[in-house]
RNA sequence: UGGGGAGUCGCCAAGUGGUAAGGCAUCGGUCUUUGGAGCCGACAUUCGGUGGUUCGAAUCCACCCUCCCCAGCCA
């Protein structure tokens, strides 16, 4: 973790964070991203990890992974493996590794504190009478009637419970707290349930395991957490939180905060629908480009910088909110259109002759990587008689504010040289299936020497060195700005979220490019080498269109 | 109708009694060997509403309105 000195505060967390060093309540901070494995990772907990990890890092100290794998029922080791990745490669590394698991045995021993003072009890109400008990948002709960068991009868039966002589649902360890709170969460809260699973970490050693209102602030306190951040709905929980550390002999007081999470138009967030969309196969996993999972943005093409820039310029409030995908967006295309190379490639050929150009014959021509990084230098790419440009580029009859490829109109093709549409070839319905064209060798690399400027610069490739491609272009993956809202979000989703192109055609120098290269297709978008690419074919996903100012127009 | 939160531009978000930052989006213009990028400019007389305090209020007070969360042996 890096010990660059407190950056001015940008956001309430911050500010606190900033204020108590000051104060000196404490002298170092230290959080922890807690996920449950019980699914991927997608761009809200980014949010959370950047903030997490970013506060800790900004104010000098750390932050610890702890897996809140408290219910073994919905976990799963699958989930575990991804989740580290997801952080690392996101440029997060974290000081402990931790699991609230790791401190099953001393939370049973504070258990046993806790009923030894009187403050929890066992209770032998079945789930459905529990509920009864609870009240309702208006009217108080009823006290059990096994909530004035004695402390001994209480261990007893804790211990048992631990042992294992009891089925599920038996009996629950529950807090004696109040159960005429306005709080709900206050009205004697479980603590501890009878589940007879197998867990990931720790087998079959338990058969009760403790609720995440328990089990997370004295593992926070284990761990010296100085500031517990979670979402805003854990709000309700902090009078909980609070009362269960300082009822217990924990080695240090955490306070938790609360700030609200992300959400995204266009998409859904919540893990149980990502889960259907994958189970259902909607999307192809959990890394679907189209998923909003970090792992599906990655395979996407997005940098972790570009999310972590996302989540800077998102800020952190309490405040409700829902993002415009458009400024994730705006994020990569920021970050790509910096530091991808760029390469020409047309996913729509229409074949242009070059009548003036000898057959058989090809050159080289060169280009600049990247005319926004100097230092990214140049390439060189093969011209013959024969081309390929994007079909859109051509217009038989061209409107006013069309500048691209038309009959008798003289366009530039990029680094290459200008030329001059002389025919159309159609077939017998009438289709345009080729141009014939003339050159300017005068115009070789793309300038007149008579200072003629073309009101267009076409990409395009030689068709003899054109290497073919799958190129996957992805849209967003829901029609509606709220899939959320209705009762069915799958109705909404976009048929058209993905479309293939099976066979591309690219300049040659992206022969070889491994898996998760980034480049800039020019005047088309930024596109990534999928893992699904072979030595025979390369597989490109569009991580992001660039702006369009023609596509807009029509 | 209990409790906990939140309401500042289409979407985010600063602002903490001294006269509404910034970003995204949008719209103009400029430039351009990517109709990309860049550059320049426009974009809240107004801060959920109504009263009040004050020389002065988005900021303080009162009342009201709207939205979100909570009745899992989920996290």
């Amino acid at each position: 973790m890096s010990t660059e000195s407190p950056a001015k505060p940008r956001d309430f967390i911050r500010e606190i964070v900033d204020e108590d060093l000051r104060a000196g309540r404490y002298q170092t901070v230290i959080t922890r991203f807690p996920p449950e494995p019980n699914g991927y990772l997608h761009i809200g907990h980014a949010k959370s990890i950047c903030l997490n990890f970013g506060v800790a890092g900004e104010f000098g100290g750390w932050c610890n992974l702890r897996y809140d794998d408290t219910n073994p029922t919905k976990e799963d080791v699958e989930y575990v493996d991804a989740i580290e990745e997801d952080v690392r490669w996101l440029g997060f590394s974290w000081k402990e590794h931790r699991h609230a698991s790791d401190y099953f045995d001393q939370l049973y021993e504070w258990a046993e504190h806790l009923i030894t003072h009187g403050k929890a009890y066992v209770d032998s109400l079945s789930a459905e009478e529990m509920r009864e008990y609870r009240g309702t948002l208006t009217e108080p709960g009823k006290e059990s009637p096994y909530r004035n068991r004695s402390a001994e009868e209480n261990l007893d039966l804790f211990r048992r419970m631990k042992a294992g002589e009891f089925p599920d649902g038996a009996h629950v360890l529950r807090a004696k707290i109040d159960m005429a709170s306005p709080n709900i969460n206050m009205r004697d809260p479980v603590l501890y349930r009878i589940r007879h699973d197998h867990h990931h970490r720790t087998g079959d050693k338990w058969c009760i395991y403790p609720m995440y209102d328990y089990a997370h602030p004295p593992s926070d306190a284990i761990e010296h957490v100085t500031h517990s951040i979670c979402t805003l709905e854990y709000e309700d929980h902090r009078p909980l939180y609070d009362w269960v550390i300082e009822n217990l002999p924990v080695p240090s007081r955490p306070h938790q905060y609360e700030f609200a999470r992300l959400n995204l138009n266009y998409t859904v967030m919540s893990k149980r629908k990502l889960l259907r969309l994958v189970e259902e196969k909607h999307v192809n996993g959990w890394d679907d480009p189209r998923m909003p999972t970090i792992a599906g943005l990655r395979r996407r093409g997005y940098t972790p910088a570009s999310i972590r820039e996302f989540a800077e310029r998102v800020g952190v409030a309490k405040r409700e909110n829902i993002i415009d995908v458009a400024l994730l967006e705006y994020c990569v295309r920021d970050d790509l259109n910096r530091t991808a190379n760029r390469v020409m490639g047309v996913l729509d050929p229409l074949r242009v002759v070059i009548e003036n150009y000898p057959e058989g014959e090809s050159e080289e021509l060169s280009t600049p990587n990247n005319p926004e990084d100097e230092s990214a230098g140049v390439r060189s790419v093969p011209f013959s008689r024969v081309l390929y440009i994007e079909r859109e580029d051509f217009m038989e009859d061209p409107p006013k504010k069309f500048f691209r490829l038309a009959p008798g109109r003289e366009v530039r093709l990029r680094s290459a040289y200008f030329i001059t549409c002389t025919s159309v070839v159609k077939d017998e319905s009438g289709n345009v299936v080729e141009l014939r064209a003339t050159y300017d060798p005068a115009t070789r690399g793309g300038d007149s020497p008579d200072g003629r400027k073309p009101k267009a610069t076409l990409h395009w490739v030689s068709a003899a060195h054109a290497i073919d491609c799958e190129v996957r272009l992805y849209d967003r993956l829901f029609k509606v700005e709220a899939p959320d809202a209705g009762e069915d979000f799958l109705a909404h989703l976009n048929p058209d979220s993905l479309r293939v192109v099976p066979s591309a055609k690219l300049e040659p120098s992206v022969r070889g490019a491994h898996p998760q290269s980034r480049y800039q297709f020019e005047r088309l978008g930024y596109f990534c080498v999928d893992p699904d690419s072979t030595s025979e074919k390369l597989v490109f996903n569009r991580t992001a269109t660039l702006k369009d100012a023609w596509a807009k127009m029509k």
